[in-house]
DNA sequence: GTGAAAGCGCTAACAG
DNA sequence: CTGTTAGCGCTTTCAC
């Protein structure tokens, strides 16, 4: 049952014959003489006891949670943030709340309990909306910093890869291997990543003198990007090489080529960006460009906890190269 | 900055003119006047006060956070379940504080922030060791429930699906289809989940009269799977299908199947067990046999809500069948 | 329907 | 090094 009465301080420090204050510091790594400390342990071992978070959190305003906003994860790029960005912070003794946001619709509500959990910080990575939750943050003093997609256009922290070089580099792969009539499937309209990547790229297709790629919407689905991948394959001047956005979408499009008869690799030519565990598998063989997750995570906590720490975070926006990962997909010259 | 001083009920209370019971009750849905509700609302809003948590949970000994433990998130299966509990316990008012683990090194960690976070309940869908922590939390009065990796042989609360009779579905599928050489690639040795589906399969196999499956143990992981098929390729008596105890190591066993140059579907079967979103994808058409989530989370979230309402748990372990979705991937008879 | 008052369990001065 | 004391911000009797 729930209404088990928890021992509180008071039991432990009758216990072990001191004053709860003893205990206190016996938890927090206040001094104490060892003699006590001991005793102190030892009685909170038999009583099981574990100081109350929720007492402990009212007195000294910090919860050592942090809130982790995110949009759906089937995009596999996101568990595995997840997982990192929960191991970074456990390390610092923090855990993560988890917000799963599904869109605009769930913007106020999210917003109102990100703030009510009483988190001692928030880490945004949950796509186009996110610069709205960013204000609300700031304004509302609680430490915040944007993951992935990020807000350039004002001063609210903020962690991603490169995006705009990651675009260019795919590009430049895509014009050393001879392409011409190139295409690219985009993410939400939007979001950052998906402009800053398809800026990038087409900046670098169309300084090579070639003609400008096409665009084509995925809106980051899996059916969105098949279909694009559809409409670019029925076209008379069909790609030769297509650079999606992210490689949720590259997946989804090999599958497209392949239902199509066009093999990945050989007729045509793929690459998707972030990189995530899937790329490597032998049945897609994806060209990549990797985000530096372990680089971007890293500075994403430790500004955080920067803030948290009450240093204002005025770096604003930081960019961080990744690395283009070439594989089967698109590791072929044209004729 | 974080230091910057949030606004108490006492703000509140005083710019609209009532005590801070009114503004607690206001919050909390006890009864006050329309009229003064109305101006509390307005003072808080005016005000930015959001009631503190800390604060609220010391008093009423309620935190509204849910931990979740789950082992790394590369096995799809994982990230979806996360995704939907996280909905259905949203609706409750519930969030979840994600505590990933990583192996038996890391229990007693575990064990002691699970503890010590002060959460209103725990939810464990970590694998093989979940037993152990779920036990403790038994002990210290932790309202506790066991998700997909269950203990039948204590009365700690559970939730699974069949997996028994999940394997015995597969089993026949195969034994349907026409094969007589069967292999199950099992996952890590004491997780209840493989032992129960390996279990329910190799009973329907020999019960049809074919000999004993042969089992690989594929550990649950990519590296695993690949091994373990590969050594099932190279047998002389090489298996016509193989049972893979969850999609994750199917995925793997395909991509080394295909290396191998043996196509699944034509030249040997290949099932799985989940049927994660990845399966349907038509670069695997992996046949799975599909859990049924949305019911075991709706039980799974019923009855931690019922435990931490303070009704005991005697259900025990539950076990809800779940339902086979052929794909091509097995969906061949023999010759 | 409303306010006053008493804590929830802890930490952090402060004095000894 | 140790105990006493005063709250953190809220909910909740209890009178009115």
């Amino acid at each position: 049952m729930a209404t088990l009465k928890q021992p509180t301080g008071i039991d432990v420090a009758r216990l072990a014959g001191v004053s709860k204050s003893a205990v206190s510091r016996a938890f927090t790594g206040g001094s104490v003489s060892d003699e006590a400390r001991q005793r102190i342990f030892d009685a909170a071992r038999e009583l099981r006891y574990r100081p109350s978070q929720a007492a402990r959190s009212l007195k000294t305003n910090r919860s050592r949670l942090v809130g982790l906003a995110v949009t759906h994860l089937d995009n596999q790029f996101y568990p595995e943030v997840i997982e990192r960005i929960s191991d970074t912070l456990a390390i610092e003794g923090y855990r993560l709340v988890l917000f799963i946001t599904r869109g605009e619709a769930e913007l106020e509500p999210v917003i109102y309990e990100l703030l009510g959990f009483s988190l001692d910080g928030v880490i945004l990575a949950s796509g186009a909306f996110a610069a709205r939750v960013a204000h609300e943050c700031v304004e509302a003093a609680m430490p915040v910093i944007m993951f992935n997609n990020i807000d350039k256009s004002s001063q609210i922290p903020g962690v991603s890869a490169d995006n705009t070089l990651g675009g260019e580099t795919v590009a430049r792969h895509f014009i050393e291997r001879g392409h011409k009539r190139i295409a690219v499937i985009t993410g939400v309209a939007d979001s950052s990543t998906s402009k800053d990547r398809t800026e990038g790229f087409c900046r670098a297709v169309s300084g090579a003198g070639l003609p400008m790629p096409t665009l084509v919407n995925g809106n980051y689905t899996v059916e969105g990007a098949a279909e694009a991948m559809n409409a670019l394959l029925a076209r008379p001047d069909a790609p030769t090489a297509v650079f999606c956005v992210n490689d949720h979408m590259a997946f989804s499009a090999i599958g497209a080529c392949q239902q199509a008869g066009v093999q990945p690799g050989r007729d045509i030519a793929i690459a998707g960006f972030d990189n995530v565990g899937i790329a490597g598998w032998p049945s897609f063989a994806l060209t990549s460009y990797a985000q530096p997750v372990t680089a971007m995570i890293e500075r994403c906590v430790s500004r955080l906890m920067a803030e948290i720490g009450g240093q204002a975070d005025d770096t604003g926006t930081e960019c961080i190269p990744g690395k283009l990962i070439i594989r089967q997909s698109s590791d072929f010259h044209v004729p």
